[in-house]
DNA sequence: TACTAAGTCTATATATTTTATATATTTGCT
DNA sequence: AGCAAATATATAAAATATATAGACTTAGTA
């Protein structure tokens, strides 16, 4: 399941992208336009500041910009950032790998395999998908975003 | 996420799927073979006896059977009775729906667009593969099990 | 220089979900 | 009758996710 902090980050990061090097935005506005409670949204922009993401201004008139190219933030980079595994078992997690206590053997699982399966294809989805695609989507007009 | 509850469900499918059209098998022994607490496992056989996929008989050698061939048990259906949602988000779940409290428009939501598409990726494997397939598997030699 | 707006950092609280247990009851074999 | 086994419902414990609090730092500006 993708958490709401997942959530909450990929939004903060269009509301970004779209100002890409133009304005820096600051908390409260982000928090506000996107409806995302503020103290949690400071502490997640923070998590991508630090991880090199966005860059701050302290002080009056500050804020946050995004760092890097919206073309080159792909959602499994935030999902790692934020939400740990993108596999949906801990045994075939490739950041977060943990071993199933009731396991006997690994090579012969079929749970595993069939969600390694799984990860491979949601990995494949999620990165080629980059903000810059999130931000073009949102700018189409709704009847031809229908499939 | 794959819950305990759900992988504990395959792997007692798995277990019983062995036995189709044999013996019962009982639930102690069930959880002792697969190392799945007690009284968590018959929580679980007994929903899924409810939702029609085993048989049961009470009393003195009494147990558990596969009322479904294993060829027809696909993990879609077990993940749906038991974990709830394959989405990895509500507003795109297709039996869980939920309308995200935040978003603006979702025709143009390139995050819900995004998870459709992992969903569709991932339901499209899950119903492939069947608990025969997972003991078809688990029978393999390692060796050759690797890919 | 004092005031204020804004980000930083760490800790704590609240809510929700998952996992596991407990207890009492029913059923049926021997 | 006595025991083995499933049924049913309630409750507890643990883990995780979500949200809030508060004190601190930085910088612009009156």
């Amino acid at each position: 399941m993708l958490s709401k902090k997942t959530k909450y980050a990929i939004r903060a990061l269009i509301a970004l992208g779209k100002q890409f090097e133009g304005d820096s935005m600051n908390i409260l506005s982000i928090s506000q336009n996107e409806k995302i409670p503020k103290k949690f949204l400071e502490q997640i922009l923070l998590e991508m500041r630090n991880a090199g993401f966005l860059y701050s201004i302290k002080g009056a008139g500050g804020g946050y910009s995004l760092l890097k190219d919206p073309k080159e933030i792909n959602l499994v980079q935030v999902m790692r950032l934020t939400g740990g595994p993108i596999a949906q078992l801990p045994c075939v997690s490739i950041n977060f790998y943990q071993k199933c206590e009731e396991c006997k053997d690994e090579a012969t699982c079929g749970i595993r395999a069939t969600f390694m399966s799984v990860r491979d294809a949601t990995l494949k989805i999620l990165s080629e998908t980059t903000i810059a695609d999130l931000i073009a989507k949102e700018s189409t007009i709704a009847e031809l975003g229908l499939h």
